[in-house]
DNA sequence: CGCACGCTTGATCTATATCAACTTCCGTGG
DNA sequence: CCACGGAAGTTGATATAGATCAAGCGTGCG
């Protein structure tokens, strides 16, 4: 879905480590580079003035961080949670290398426009869900990210409390709070980075979700490539 | 910034008008188009089951829906504020067309991140700024994109009370007691559909945007195409 | 004329923030 | 191995931004 795996891997001229906490992108800085994210986790965040920070997205390991678009200072910033393998690959030759390839351009933009697409569902939380959905949808979308596949409930991710605050709009004492509810109805339960889905049908629920296009969405894209990889 | 002003243009199959208060895309329909305003106002929004609505985006006069990165059932929809005319082209014909122009592809995929980058941030508004944050900046984000150009500060806009809650996560209520504080505190007066910009400096506080990346890049974008068309 | 929609204003309620204290966990250095 | 310190998580008490409910006003339109 986010993964394109083509042109940057392609052209990367140089793989590059990140230390969790650190930042791939520091807000203003130049952006000259696009990503693959080989290993970890990272978020986006925009940072106010005054030290609000909120968290725009996740990256997570095989997805593409596609800066083609940016140019001058950085918006925004990239920083890792977990240790971070990347490979980069220069948006000056990304460009060029994209110039007779119109196949790829066009993959590349599906990309940026599940990006967008990702952004929408954030808003949309964001603006008219209430704690308990929003946190539950982030929960499930990110389940669904890290691919259905293999052994079902239980996965094990590098989220804090206050990451998912700084993600959903809340503060971490009122995660923390949201999260202890969902444990005690018997939901999921998120304790010590250790994602567990107790009752799938009752998650979609409280996320709201059953007939959520853009959640549908994901579930198919990764029944497919999940097929798919059966196949192989 | 927003306006590619080329492909779709290109192709146009037909136009289409659409009255004030109708949908060009209903949810759940198919997307096989995209578009370009040529007149009027359009919003994004998304629909939740229980009939909460969160708008995603506005469309203005002269700029570009590319719709080409989905398919399937459209996850939201497109509202028409004022009577609207649009020229359409089918993403099957669009994506054909592209296909030898590695060039317009570009363009597009910039026309798509700009937007993603719109939606970045709303995210923020919603996520960390007070209600009268998001009111400025939303006020002020769509006085520039209209254009700096000619009649400084003045504008008149279709957004409603209601629309503008539906948009920032807030209520039309509190919307409506937020804009009587602005226009009290003589920083923007928002009355009859009518914008009025009383202190710029002020509003561009009050938003918190006096060191935002995001807007003040779009005012970059918006001098410099002013000046374009200057040069004409 | 009347009705619907948009706006305004007041009273009250509530979801979530804020403040504060305490615990548990984990890595580091002695 | 233990002692320490800092980050993450937990829990309670209280505060507040914004929601909800309700009523009334204007105005354009069928």
């Amino acid at each position: 879905m986010l993964s394109a795996g083509g042109p940057v891997t392609a052209l990367r001229h140089h793989d590059r480590v990140v230390e969790a906490g650190e930042d791939l992108v520091r807000p203003g800085d130049p952006v000259d580079e696009s990503f693959t994210c080989l290993s970890g986790w990272l978020f986006t965040y925009y940072l106010l003035e005054d030290g609000r920070r909120q968290i725009l997205g996740f990256t997570l390991p095989g997805e593409v961080i596609s800066l083609i678009g940016e140019t001058g200072p950085a918006p925004f910033g990239l920083q890792a949670m977990t240790q971070v393998r990347v490979c980069a690959a220069s948006n000056a030759a990304l460009g060029r290398w994209l110039r007779g390839r119109c196949e790829e351009s066009q993959r590349l933009m599906l990309n940026v426009s599940q990006h967008a697409t990702l952004a929408y569902g954030l808003v949309t939380s964001l603006g008219r869900r209430t704690a308990r959905e929003r946190v539950a949808y982030l929960l499930l979308e990110l389940h669904m990210r890290l691919g259905t596949a293999s052994d079902g409930n239980v996965r094990s991710m590098p989220l804090t409390q206050s990451i998912i605050a700084d993600a959903l709009g809340l503060t971490a004492v009122h995660v923390n709070r949201t999260l202890a509810q969902l444990r005690e109805v018997g939901v999921v339960s998120y304790v010590n980075r250790r994602l567990h889905i107790v009752d799938g049908q009752r998650l979609w629920q409280e996320a709201g979700a059953e007939r959520d296009p853009l959640l549908t969405r994901l579930r198919n894209d990764t029944a497919a490539s999940a097929a798919k990889q059966k196949l192989i």
